[in-house]
DNA sequence: AGAACTCTCTACCAATTGGTAGAGAGTTTG
DNA sequence: CAAACTCTCTACCAATTGGTAGAGAGTTCT
């Protein structure tokens, strides 16, 4: 209990600069929804890019714990891949403003990029070396695994993500279609990853 | 020749909307780089947010142009598929700010969303026909369609901003990086779609 | 007790924002 | 030629922006 300040300003800042965008969120707006004033955030960061990048690197580290959460179970090949789609599914539910800000920080404009970039690095790394490691093993059907991943993750974050556009796809946006979507993703993942007998 | 002022405006406000994004894109910006004041602007547009649907209709009208010459050569199974892959790389490659646009518009909550929504609805429309009937005929996997769309959608564009995100970030975007990441990524599909032997 | 420190506030400020009013130059129309 | 119209401009404006200065209340240290 008892979250402090600092932290209070953290969650609303990652919830409005998730959802509505970095730019379009005053330090104003942000002190009117915690109940203070703007020179309180400023108080605690130099300025308003400054609470950006501490929210990005709050992020990152979340994003970190449950990439490894899901990495140290010791699964192998699809099993393993499929235990990661199953988890960012679960987190654009839970808090989908976590991804909205990879969404955000990844524009090209933005400022940021390689902040969230640099911290996430290693994670890459890792499943990098996964997916190289599986299919020399036989549990994945062979491909670059630098392409490859850019390929799933493109793939996973926006079907887990691009609301707009699946309800521009008359998707409906419920938990039941938002299983099944992930669903059809494993299907498809599964497809396109086993190895061909 | 002789472009119009309006048609100028309409340029830049494509590529700023679509690499800086709308919101942090001032009237007074955009008609500095055009050498004009934003009276200007105001003259052929009401507001502000009239430049954005207007920028949003000509996109829209340049993407169902590339789509439906993509479409119409009568091509079959992955080889359409493949066909119009080939095209939204191209798009990426000579038009970034195109497909920055859609993903700007495309962000959750956005309030211009339904309006490019309407006017790709028949494009939609159109492709997810096209994957029924194909995987009536055995060209391609059965699956959901609509899923396969978005799943489509979300990579294709995924992996074309990605070069947008690096190219940005300062590591130039070759010619032969962009070819790999096509094929890497069309041999994905083509291993997720491929009718199972 | 008093000094120092922590935290949140009020009071400002200069710059930037989208937008209005209307002048003035050039062109087209009657 | 004069009137009307088209286009771009200067001059403003009120609201909002990120940020500074510093007061005041409460707490902790000596």
């Amino acid at each position: 209990m008892a979250e402090t300040t600092r932290d209070r300003i953290l969650d609303a800042a990652l919830r409005a600069y998730g959802t509505e965008g970095f730019a379009v969120t005053s330090l104003d707006a942000l002190a009117d929804q915690l109940g203070i004033r703007k020179q309180t955030i400023l108080y605690y960061f130099p300025s308003k890019h400054a609470v950006f990048e501490a929210v990005i690197d709050a992020a990152a580290i979340d994003l970190a714990t449950a990439f490894e959460e899901e990495a140290s179970r010791g699964l192998v090949g699809l099993e393993q891949v499929e235990a990661i789609v199953r988890r960012v599914f679960r987190l654009a539910v839970a808090q989908p403003e976590l991804l909205g800000l990879v969404r955000e920080v990844t524009r090209p404009g933005s400022l940021s990029a390689d902040r969230l970039a640099t911290q996430i690095a290693p994670i890459l790394d890792r499943a990098r070396d996964f997916l190289e490691r599986e299919m020399d093993a036989g549990h994945l059907r062979r491909s670059d695994p630098e392409m490859l991943l850019l390929s799933l993750y493109s793939t996973v974050v926006g079907v887990a993500t691009e609301l707009e556009v699946q309800r521009a796809m008359g998707l409906p946006p419920t938990l039941r279609g938002t299983v099944a979507r992930r669903q059809e993703l494993t299907r498809f993942l599964r497809a396109a990853l086993e190895p061909a007998r």
